[in-house]
DNA sequence: GCGACAG
DNA sequence: ATCTTGTCGC
């Protein structure tokens, strides 16, 4: 549990509060397609009370893996929607802190500004480390959107009432579109291009693929030999 | 008051 | 997130 990690839910939600002015909106973020771009995730076995995180670098133009990392750990906080970032950040940053090189963009599994308070998963990471970040989520969330079109790149507002939060991307032809959002450091039609780049086959990142099928892996190996497989 | 609700 | 086999389709 780290230093002055809240405890309670209303603790948590004052950190956000707090943290929020920090984000930075105005810079465009460095282009797609040039330098690194580091996909995020984390697995859980609650049971057990481990948490595993995993930091995937790519190279942004070719999608190769120029570097890996994962961090295993405590559960610090439960999930509840809307601070899904103090369950994920302590295991996120250790991840990404082992890493042998900057992460470049970070792309977050989950929501940035589009957050009940405007601060979700990207946009706290990306405060806590000053890197640039995005949000790409596979639901809407609680928010409303027109259907795009249905060619990959078409894309509608991500709506909280009448303000767009994000955009819902569709990324390949006919698909249910993902849902991305600013987190830190990067403009939202920036945040969608580098979205677009990184699908050139699969509707998710290649970045949060990468990042999943290693904190899964990382988990399981964690975890084996806790409990002797059954048979 | 009740339900919904990123991962 | 996680529990879980096969199956339909390109």
């Amino acid at each position: 549990m780290p230093e002055g990690w809240p405890a309670t839910e209303a603790e948590a939600r004052a950190v956000q509060d707090e943290l929020r002015a920090r984000v930075i909106l105005d810079e465009p973020g460095p282009p797609p397609g040039t330098g690194r771009v580091t996909g995020v995730d984390v697995a859980y076995d609650d049971d057990r009370d481990v948490v595993v995180a995993a930091a995937v670098v790519l190279d942004a133009a070719t999608l190769e893996v120029v570097a890996e990392a994962t961090a295993v750990g405590r559960i610090c906080f439960p999930y509840v929607p809307g601070l899904l970032a103090f369950r994920e950040v302590p295991a996120v940053l250790a991840a990404l802190g082992a890493l042998p090189c900057p992460p470049g963009v970070v792309v977050c599994d989950g929501y940035g500004l589009a957050h009940p308070r405007r601060f979700g998963l990207a946009s706290h990471l990306g405060v806590l480390t000053g890197l640039p970040t995005i949000g790409v989520a596979k639901n809407p969330f609680t928010f409303t959107y027109a259907d795009p079109a249905a060619p990959r790149g078409s894309s509608a507002a991500l709506l909280a009432g009448s303000e767009e939060v994000g955009r819902a991307l569709r990324t390949r032809d006919g698909v249910k579109p993902v849902f991305v959002s600013v987190g830190h450091r990067v403009t939202l039609d920036n945040a969608c291009a580098h979205t677009l780049a990184l699908t050139p086959r699969y509707r998710l990142p290649e970045t949060t693929r990468r990042a999943d099928a290693l904190c899964r892996r990382a988990l399981r190996e964690a975890t084996a030999r806790q409990e002797p497989t059954s048979r």
